[in-house]
DNA sequence: CCGGATATCCTTACGCCATAAAGAGTTGCC
DNA sequence: GGCAACTCTTTATGGCGTAAGGATATCCGG
């Protein structure tokens, strides 16, 4: 990545190792002061452990500088901001994924698992699924998610224009499944007003149906739809 | 819906009419106090406003008061806090979308309709796809474009479990996308290490692939997934 | 061994935010 | 007229991200 808010950047003079461990500490000749108490790492994995704990609503920049014994401004020292934090933070919950399987005929086997992998570490990091837009490119680890799930395509050998598609679905549809499975309101439709079923008379009908198994609802909905996008890439 | 903090609640005093109309004023024989100068719909109203032109960075209780003319805390006596605000927002922004199209056998136009609208909404309205999590359940206008779909895809004539995994699907991909097109970080992934190619050749081979049309990208990539989960739903 | 440079970390402060509390002014009913 | 109900404002509290500046620790060249 190398985003490199190095110290010629006037706006910025702090943070003197932004974004990579700085290969070794011989950048000039000059280097003093105390040694760092902490590190990039422990930080974004201090952010990680409050985001999962107490969420994002009480994640703050001070509520981390807290789990490390820190002020909130020590952090600084070692990240340019908030921002910054949490796209580290996001690359390094997707990190968590598994590298490519070995290559397999069985591209749905393959397709599916890695859905899983990615919806599952989802649900574990949900915070995730709510950061804020501003990071400009994808991260190494989302990169390396994309050619994992390339790589269990491959053998389905699709035409560019169909896999460029059959990704976007997997991705996207992942990611929105994810997001409404962590965001607890699931498909909460009843309690609600009296003529519910004339306004609604289908999603009346579908909710009566005789559903899947009796738990784990979301992730039934979840490999249903899963299977449903399958079959398209399977139809090509 | 009636949420209904009414006035028995003895957390929230105020808000007298939150979330609808109150169907005349004759709630008791009281009513008395100086004529309201606004409405829970006129706040909705101007918060959409400044959440669209400002941005979701930008939003706060302050400055849709000032877009009104009043100061934040006036809004406390429309809506109970910025939250259910949100909720409201989300919900009237869903209500843009049309209501069902009358029956037609095509079913896959039909989805493909909506779900183009729905994508449509999304992108006028982004930080719908970036409200917290907390809303319990689906408010009037989600719920009545999940029958929509329903009754779009009802000539398909799927079986119930299918027919929810159907749903889910489309439903999670149209907001998936609409989340990666609205943070325009897209698919940005050039400007990388110089290794790129090395570390993630199937991203690079399909990178280079003659793609599809030169611009508007997004869309394109929005109809290929979309086409590949129709053919999905097809193969049932 | 000694300055000076450099780095970490702290305290303080600023301007935001949501919203609780209390009061000023307006209106309608008795 | 009096009073209750209501709207809207002012003020205040406790949070936030982070700019600024200072104390302290460490290393380097002399």
């Amino acid at each position: 990545m190398t985003v490199h808010a190095g110290p010629g950047d006037p706006h910025r003079p702090r943070a003197p190792r932004w974004d990579a461990p700085e290969p070794s500490r011989a950048g000039r000749g000059a280097r003093s002061g105390p040694k760092p108490g902490l590190s990039v790492d422990a930080i974004v994995s201090a952010a990680i452990a409050v985001a999962d704990a107490e969420g994002m609503a009480a994640f703050s920049m001070r509520a981390v500088g807290e789990r490390l014994g820190r002020t909130a401004m020590a952090l600084y020292t070692y990240v340019p901001g908030k921002d910054e934090l949490l796209a580290l933070m996001h690359d390094r919950a997707l990190a968590e994924l598994p590298p490519p399987a070995p290559r397999s005929d069985d591209w749905r086997a393959a397709a599916t698992d890695w859905a899983e992998q990615l919806y599952a570490c989802y649900l574990r990091h949900p915070w995730v699924l709510r950061l804020p837009p501003a990071r400009p490119a994808l991260g190494p680890a989302e990169l390396a998610a994309l050619e994992s799930l390339l790589s269990a395509l491959a053998p389905a050998a699709l035409a560019p224009a169909r896999l460029r598609g059959a990704v976007a679905a997997l991705r996207q549809y992942v990611r929105g499944a994810a997001a409404a499975t962590a965001d607890a309101s699931g498909d909460q439709l009843d309690g609600f007003a009296p003529d519910f079923a004339e306004h609604f008379p289908l999603l009346t009908a579908l909710r009566r149906d005789p559903g899947g198994a009796p738990g784990n609802e979301d992730g039934e909905a979840f490999r249903a739809g899963l299977a449903v996008l399958l079959d398209g890439i399977a139809a090509s």
